[in-house]
DNA sequence: GTAGGGTTAG
């Protein structure tokens, strides 16, 4: 910290980040004790900052030179004989102020006025001038003669906002300051009522006004963003854009809107607003998605919220609209010119909300999505579509998986006549290695390098420019072939890479994973030994291989080599490379499932102690929910120590870590809570109330999700009341979950058909599961339909599949039956091993079942689904054993032809839908237009149909690329 | 706007 007068207008600078305590002492240094109040501080040169907290990002205003020539003035004990602040009973016409605001006058100013030093009170003085200069300097200067008396209550009323907004920090109320703005805008309405001011009077209050507005503004969208801030932003932005509008039933009358231009708003705020709004701390915060929502611009609904990323949508229409946003009348411009400059568009603005709305997996909303897309695609005066707003998709769809869109955006923008550019080539690389798809992406790599292009006759290969693949495109393809276990492949082509001289530590790093998952430890330690970063010496951020080690690390603890993990922790402090949250998380975990609890405690101890320079702590958290994870695993398989100890025992000690972790000041999140709500429901009988008393106590951290809205909380809730056989409270908890997902419903199911109510879960299912074409497009459209639908997995029709059958009645059956070939032919959903297992376990079990036509046909077909999956050594033959074994006798006749088919070509299934690798893992996108079609192959059809334009078309307008407002009324 | 690790669910 440092403390100096600069000059006589300068006056002191303070260091903002200091101890509040410190700076006081500082203060008292220079014989200027009692600052309470305020801090100041120097930012540049020409401008000073004032501020009242040690935390000068938030409250930074920025005053002009006069005030600080004001302050170092009065600071230095000059009186001025002005009095700043005239009485408000003074006043000839007084103005009307709401109680809340005259309250806090009176409170406010007077006592402190009363109890602060001379010194103090001519510090609120300067600033009371100050705010006159300000307003004044708006304007020529011979105006302050003939300033309205509405002036110096505009004055009074800045004042008060100042202090708002520097005293509400921590949000406990950010109401105060629109009270204050609707206080201003009800002055300034009856000041126009009864003194009937000039256009010019009129034009320069509302200046002032406007300013105050712009105050709480920028206040509220700026960094760090918080929800109710960008709240209050969006409610002054609502109140200046509708003032004349706005229904003050708390002021207790309409308002007389400003005067152009102050009843719009300045592009920079809007653009202020849009980067808020599509901020990564307001689109993907932990909240649920209640608190999660915007207050809506628009007057005539009472109260309309919507999510931070539609808000930032009506925005943009906004902009393209030009709807609300000031523009200044320049004389020497042309109103083309003028025209032109208001309506430029930055395709950042447009990828911004692009990327609010597909980046994070949780809050994303594709169809929303394509609608940014088309209003920029369908605005004249927009920038065309780039490659960059194509590659923010294009990510989206491949995290999720999502084949077919993937395929159906390279189309669109092949018809839009997009120039990929080498990151787009990137984003498609990892889109179909993260479907699986590790030859597609081989053959755009072929594409867009050099040599293979002279094959390709396609016309996909066309679309594709010569590109030069840099360290992501390896990469990425590396990791492609990690996953399928490719080892010597990725050895290859990381030959390539150093050869190429595009190495990196990533290379390394996705190397080893590709070594570990192929269980070939010797190699990756060879990785390792030739390529970890040796030079890296930063302590602020993790060595680049950490990752690495952790993996390799994680490999032997599941491998059950945990001598082989701890050597690699030594081997790591050795080299350098600290252990970060993620190498804890995995070593404490391993160790924690091999009950070695001494060993696991001594390494979170080491763990906690281990600071890095920066006095930064391992994220303890993930750490204890590893250990309380292996405390919990049953390990009854090896002969140990702690083999006896029940599970009542393990749960105390669990209860005891947690408390040690609140002890310790170390949140419990979510992940922890659901961990041990689902040990507390295993125990017999579950101590379902004991869950979630938990739950409710530890409800007060809403930031990190713990709540009964927690879809994971809420599960293991729902199993443990499962467990306890009391359907009525699984089903009140699931009703709790704010998005409830196919997890949670598989429970809410499972519960039911445990207790015998196969009927409830039925009509949970046909309530719930809509998988109609129809009714899913209005679903997503609206997204506000009382109850959510859930897209059901293979889980949900096992579980259903599974009750039906152990009716073991013959209305059952067929009802099984039907499922599992809706399941198949309608949703595309392939069955499991599990699945499999359970049908014919069920038809061979005996009883009354399984013995007739139908059943017999049933049976051969799931027996047949199951030849093309991945059974452990010698499983299926068994199953087909005994399969065989029903047939022979039986009386049904009906298998004899199918089962000698079937016994010549068991090897090669014949249902198409087995043809493709990985089909079943594709979102729901597919089937809008994939739909009835009983004919799974749905590459071949997206190859079919890529040259039939009308089909294109209708894909795009039922997915809203050619659609600007569906479900948006324009403002 | 593009690449890499851990904790949860039938």
């Amino acid at each position: 910290m440092s403390v100096s007068i600069v000059s006589t207008e300068e006056l002191i600078v303070i260091d903002g980040r200091s101890k509040r305590t410190r700076d006081r002492i500082a203060f008292q240094h220079h014989g200027l004790e009692d600052v309470d109040e305020y801090y100041l501080s120097i930012s540049s040169a020409t401008y000073a900052t004032l501020v009242r907290r040690p935390c000068p990002h938030r409250t930074q205003r920025i005053i002009s030179r006069p005030l600080l020539l004001c302050i170092s003035i009065s600071l230095c004990g000059i009186v001025f004989g002005w009095n700043p602040q005239p009485s408000l009973q003074q006043r000839s016409s007084p103005p009307r102020l709401s109680p809340s605001l005259q309250l806090y006058l009176n409170n406010h100013l007077t006592t402190t006025r009363r109890k602060s030093s001379p010194r103090h009170y001519s510090l609120q003085l300067c600033e009371s001038f100050q705010s006159r200069e300000l307003f004044a300097s708006d304007n020529t200067e011979q105006m302050s003669s003939t300033e309205p008396p509405i002036m110096y209550q505009l004055t009074q009323l800045r004042d008060v906002l100042t202090e708002c907004l520097k005293t509400h920090d921590d949000g406990v109320n950010t109401t105060q300051p629109i009270d204050v703005l609707k206080d201003m805008l009800s002055l300034y309405t009856s000041w126009c009522f009864t003194e009937r001011p000039t256009s010019q009077l009129r034009f320069k209050v509302g200046a002032a006004i406007d300013q105050a507005f712009r105050m709480v503004t920028s206040e509220a969208f700026s960094t760090p963003y918080r929800l109710h801030w960008v709240n209050t932003g969006m409610e002054a932005l609502q109140l200046q854009l509708h003032s004349g509008r706005f229904n003050a039933t708390t002021i207790g009358g309409r308002l007389i809107s400003l005067q152009q231009p102050y009843n719009e708003i300045p592009k920079g705020t809007w653009l202020k607003a849009l980067r808020a709004l599509t901020s990564k701390d307001i689109i993907s915060s932990q909240f649920p998605s209640s608190t999660r929502s915007i207050m809506a611009l628009s007057p005539r609904d009472d109260l309309q919220w919507i999510t931070p990323s539609n808000a930032a949508f009506r925005i943009l229409q906004r902009l393209v609209k030009s709807k609300g946003i000031r523009t200044f009348q320049r004389k020497n411009r042309t109103q083309q010119q003028q025209q032109q400059q208001q309506q430029s568009l930055d395709e950042r603005d447009f990828n911004m909300v692009l990327h609010a709305y597909a980046a994070h997996p949780h809050t994303r909303h594709m169809h929303a999505a394509h609608r940014v897309m088309a209003l920029q695609e369908r605005t004249v005066h927009a920038p065309p579509l780039s490659p960059v707003a194509y590659s923010i998709i294009l990510r989206a769809y491949g995290q999720s998986k999502d084949i077919v869109n993937v395929e159906m955006t390279l189309l669109h923008a092949q018809r839009n006549g997009v120039i990929p550019d080498i990151v787009m080539a990137n984003t498609v690389l990892d889109a179909y290695v993260n479907c699986g798809l590790l030859d597609k992406a081989q053959e755009i790599f072929r594409s867009m390098t050099s040599n293979g292009r002279l094959e390709s006759t396609d016309e996909k290969g066309g679309f594709w420019p010569l590109l030069r693949p840099n360290s992501r495109t390896y990469n990425t393809l590396l990791k492609g072939m990690a996953e399928d276990g490719d080892v010597h492949g990725s050895m290859q082509l990381s030959r390539i890479m150093l050869s190429e001289g595009l190495w990196d530590e990533i290379t390394t790093n996705t190397l080893v994973k590709a070594a570990v998952s192929a269980n070939e430890y010797d190699l990756a330690e060879d990785i390792l030994s030739n390529h970890t970063i040796s030079e890296f010496s930063s302590t602020l951020q993790d060595h680049p291989n950490v990752e690495a080690y952790t993996e390799l690390l994680d490999g032997y603890a599941k491998d059950g080599q945990l001598d082989h993990s701890l050597r690699v922790m030594q081997l790591m402090q050795k080299r350098g490379v600290s252990p970060n949250a993620y190498t804890y998380t995995c070593i404490v975990g391993a160790l924690a499932r091999s009950n070695k609890i001494r060993p696991a405690r001594k390494m979170i101890n080491y763990a906690a102690n281990t600071l890095s320079a920066e006095g930064k702590r391992v994220e303890l958290t993930p750490v204890y929910n590893a250990f309380i994870s292996g405390l919990l695993t049953d390990n009854y398989s090896t002969g140990s120590t702690r083999q006896s100890s029940s599970h009542a025992a393990i749960i105390v000690e669990v209860l005891e870590v947690v408390q040690e972790m609140q002890s310790m000041n170390i949140h419990p999140n979510f992940v922890t809570v659901a961990l041990v709500v689902d040990g507390l429901g295993r125990c017999s009988p579950p101590r379902c109330n004991e869950a979630r008393e938990l739950v409710l106590h530890l409800e007060r951290n809403a930031s990190l999700g713990v709540s009964l809205s927690n879809k994971k909380i809420a599960t293991a809730l729902i199993q443990a009341y499962g467990r306890a056989n009391d359907v009525d409270s699984a089903m009140e908890s699931f009703t709790r979950i704010a998005s409830a997902d196919v997890v949670a419903f598989n429970a809410l199911l499972d519960v039911c058909c445990r207790c015998d109510q196969v009927k409830l879960a039925l009509d949970l299912f046909k309530k719930h599961a809509s998988y109609d074409l129809s009714d899913k497009q209005k679903s997503s459209v609206k997204a506000k339909k009382g109850q959510h639908s859930i897209l059901p997995d293979v889980v949900t029709y096992t579980t259903l599949i599974s009750a039906l059958l152990q009716l073991k009645t013959r209305a059952a059956v067929k009802r099984a039956t039907s499922l599992y070939s809706e399941m198949k032919n309608k949703l595309q959903i392939s069955p499991d091993t599990i699945l499999i297992d359970t049908i014919l376990t069920a038809m061979s079990s005996g009883g009354p079942i399984g013995y007739t036509d139908d059943d017999i046909k049933f049976t051969l077909t799931v027996l047949k689904d199951g030849a093309s999956l991945e059974w452990e050594k010698g499983q299926y033959e068994k199953r087909k054993k005994a399969v065989r074994g029903i047939l022979v006798g039986c009386s049904s006749e009906i298998w004899k032809n199918d089962e000698y088919a079937f016994g010549l070509v068991s090897d090669i299934p014949d249902d198409p839908l087995f043809r493709k690798k990985g089909w079943n893992k594709m979102d729901s996108g597919f089937r809008l237009w994939g739909g009835g079609d009983d004919d799974g192959d749905i590459q071949l059809q997206a190859e079919k149909r890529s040259g039939d334009s009308s089909s294109v078309d209708s894909f795009l307008a039922s997915k809203g690329w050619n659609d600007i407002d569906s479900g948006f009324r324009l403002i």
